[in-house]
DNA sequence: AACCAAGTCAACCGCGTCGAA
DNA sequence: TTTCGACGCGGTTGACTTGGT
């Protein structure tokens, strides 16, 4: 019983990496690429497991990583993106340039998580705990479409995924490369096309390009990438339905959705989930506000009023608390004032920057 | 100054998936 | 078709930092 070691244990560091070590590796790569990883830390002259350095590499020493404080716009996108995928760090991190998945992560569990429960809302369902908002017909219809969307969105992901690491995988192949057009797409921007809402007209053999991510500041090299039959067989085998709203899509949809996307794929750069860049279409613009508005728990666009999320929010916390009074010293509702301006500021980036589904 | 609790984040672990043989 | 090695993902751990008493 028992799986064996991932690698020979004996003898190997543990722990945290020395800054000699992080040269190390860093030269080696630099230098040759990485490779295989397993053969690596031999190559390399480390005392490591070979999962140990890749680990160190794409969470820490990658160029292209960004560090420090996130963004209000970064937050808003990884709630956005939890909301529809869930615990998907890696699928989540590729819309987030220059973060790791282990980065968004540990952000979302110290962090956003806390906020969000702090704020009453469940932060696996995005729903306020009292689940009051839903209790009509219609909010329970929306709720259900909602469950639906998750398991279309669901079924996206994964095609997405195996482009991500196709991706990645030429990326490493050509992390030496001299030659300019053989560039690598390190995320899926095909997806964000997708999002985006624009669609091109169709692409005869399904065949996907994808615009290199990073635009200015980011240097890593583009390229194109072909979605095999394999992937689309993947996919189109998968006969489920998802419904939503009143019309329901198969997954037919999505294969076409995806491969639509070969011509508009956009460069993608740490402003991508800009309002200006998510312009919705016309027609989907409703559905996807009302959606946004649905995952972030706000009734407004559904119901027709307008009313704060977090002024709900902040009622049903002090409610769920049975506080009565609304409690709190000065400071503490200073602190909740100031947490309802900074989730409304998040809220309304939110509302003003549907994302687009493109396949309705 | 010392202690403790809470928060943060880099790193590890185990499992699932994929592709090659 | 099956097996196996390699990789990647998500959950978890533990060392370190910070803030309060």
């Amino acid at each position: 019983m028992g799986r064996s070691p991932c690698c020979e244990k004996v003898g190997l560091k543990k722990g945290p990496w020395t800054p000699e070590e992080d040269q190390k590796l860093l030269a080696y790569i630099e230098e040759h690429g990485h490779g295989s990883w397993r053969a690596l830390p031999a190559n390399a002259g480390l005392q490591r497991c070979g999962k140990s350095c890749r680990l160190r590499w794409t969470n820490y020493l990658r160029p292209d990583i960004k560090r420090g404080k996130f963004s209000v716009q970064e937050e808003q996108t990884i709630i956005q993106l939890h909301a529809l995928l869930g615990n998907r760090w890696s699928a989540i991190a590729a819309h987030l340039p220059k973060r790791t998945d282990n980065e968004i992560k540990n952000y979302w569990n110290t962090h956003l998580r806390k906020r969000l429960a702090k704020m009453g809302i469940d932060p696996v369902t995005h729903k306020p705990k009292t689940d009051t908002l839903f209790s009509g017909d219609g909010q329970t219809k929306h709720a259900a479409n909602l469950s639906h969307m998750a398991q279309w969105e669901s079924a996206r992901l994964e095609a997405e995924a195996r482009l991500v690491r196709q991706s990645k995988l030429r990326s490493s192949n050509t992390f030496h490369d001299p030659s300019p057009e053989l560039r690598v797409v390190p995320s899926s921007s095909c997806f964000q096309g997708v999002w985006n809402g624009r669609l091109p007209a169709a692409s005869g053999d399904g065949a996907m390009s994808m615009a290199g991510i990073g635009g200015a500041d980011l240097d890593s090299p583009t390229s194109t990438l072909s979605y095999s039959e394999n992937q689309r067989s993947q996919i189109g085998d998968n006969n489920s339905t998802a419904f939503i709203g009143n019309s329901s899509v198969s997954c037919d949809n999505i294969e076409t959705s995806m491969s639509l996307t070969s011509e508009l794929a956009m460069p993608v750069d740490s402003s991508w989930a800009t309002p200006e860049k998510l312009r919705p279409n016309s027609d989907n613009g409703d559905f996807i506000q009302t959606f946004t508005d649905l995952l972030l728990g706000n009734s407004a666009t559904a119901t027709g009023g307008h009313q704060s999320f977090t002024e709900g929010c902040g009622e049903s916390d002090s409610g769920g608390r049975g506080g009565g009074g609304g409690g709190g010293s000065e400071n503490g509702s200073e602190y909740l004032e100031d947490n309802k301006n900074y989730w409304n500021s998040i809220l309304n980036l939110v509302n003003s920057s549907p994302i687009d589904f493109t396949i309705f």
